[in-house]
DNA sequence: TCTGGGGTCCTAGGACCC
DNA sequence: TCTGGGGTCCTAGGACCC
């Protein structure tokens, strides 16, 4: 199962992934602090954070950080044609390839030593072969399970790598500070802090039921289970995304759900719970000034039911326009029109979802 | 730091049944 | 007529991720 002293999981992470696109594209923004977005920071080149911009901040106070910063505006698809660029590298190396977001995935390479080297050999190649096929620079880390193969790549960071070898992971993982640990965030890391808990090897020093009483059951068995670098889940390949939206400038939200007996992709059982659940959120828009902001369809062809979302929040907007978003995308078809998502039914079609 | 647009997973509490 | 506890399903929303 494992190579000399190695484990066989790598997790490949692209650098500033829209930022970098943008700079591999236009030779004016190589080696210079650039910033992809619109009202916020989506994402930031080295050179911009190096002045402490990060992703999420308002571009108001990016700018006030780094006034000589090149801000372009998002290319999605051009993001979408690199990462299918690099997913098709990663799938070269090895078939086992579990996608986790747009710009990182984890890869099995188990059993490969004889026909492609060890992890960390297989690693040092996928880094040069998506900076020469794809241009762009990717971090990986290597370790014996997933959780420490994404800590390792982040600590790589940027365009590094990193291998965690099997007799020193908790020298390791236990000096980093806890918000390293996949699922704290800044609540968690809140309350850890507030019981004087600041790294890793000081969460695994408590017991599981203490953490639990803390945190939840969830959480605590989860930061636990991380903190003694237990971690058995395996690379899974062929995972399905389990839903589908679309959401406009929410700050609060509301959300109205409904369940249905199975899966579905029908747009008739689809249309009227939408038209359902609009009915049912009308006291709330009508009484609070809220519209509806998002849709989110679940478990679409998955065995388990289909579950259909709902999400309100107190801003005006055309509410309609999202729902029909999500309900376009999903058949890819213009077919579905806003007569047919209100239906016949007068009692909402009214106050807030003018034509 | 005042805030994007996607997603995943978990939990509290209510309804219902036995 | 009044009442208990446990299990399951569903809804609303919280926390977290990139």
């Amino acid at each position: 199962m494992f190579v000399g002293n190695e484990g066989t999981i790598l997790h490949a992470d692209l650098d500033a992934f829209y930022a970098s696109v943008e700079q591999r594209d236009d030779a004016r923004l190589r080696g210079r602090p650039v910033i992809v977005g619109g009202g916020v920071v989506l994402a930031a080149s080295y050179e911009a954070k190096a002045y402490g911009v990060r992703t999420a901040m308002g571009l108001t106070a990016a700018r006030r950080l780094c006034p000589a910063a090149l801000v372009v505006e998002p290319r999605m698809s051009a993001y979408s044609q690199a990462s299918e660029a690099v997913f098709q590298v990663f799938r070269q190396t090895t078939p086992v390839v579990e996608p986790l977001s747009i710009d990182e995935a984890f890869l099995d390479v188990r059993g490969m030593e004889a026909v492609s080297g060890t992890p960390s050999e297989i690693a040092v190649r996928l880094r040069r072969d998506v900076l020469e096929r794809v241009g762009l620079p990717i971090s990986v880390g290597v370790a014996r399970t997933k959780f420490l193969a994404k800590v390792a790549s982040a600590v790589a960071k940027p365009d590094g790598v990193l291998v965690v070898p099997l007799d020193g992971e908790l020298a390791f993982l236990h000096p980093l500070p806890v918000e390293r640990l996949w699922g704290v965030g800044r609540v968690t890391a809140r309350k850890l802090h507030s019981s004087g808990i600041t790294t890793v090897g000081e969460v695994a020093l408590i017991a599981e039921a203490a953490l639990v009483s803390m945190l939840g059951q969830a959480t605590g068995r989860h930061l636990h289970a991380l903190a003694h670098n237990h971690d058995p889940r395996p690379v899974q390949t062929g995972r399905r995304r389990h839903s589908l939206g679309s959401q406009r400038d929410d700050f609060t939200r509301a959300t109205r759900s409904h369940t249905l007996p199975g899966a579905t992709a029908d747009t008739e059982t689809i249309l009227a719970t939408v038209r359902a659940l609009l009915t049912a959120a009308m006291p709330m828009i009508e009484n609070r000034g809220i519209t509806l902001l998002g849709l989110a369809v679940s478990n679409l062809d998955d065995d388990g039911a289909a579950q259909l979302v709902l999400s309100l929040d107190r801003h005006s907007g055309s509410a309609l326009d999202v729902a029909l978003d999500t309900v376009r995308r999903r058949f890819g078809s213009t077919a579905v029109t806003r007569a047919a998502l209100l239906g016949r039914d007068p009692g909402f079609s009214m106050p807030l979802l003018p034509d």
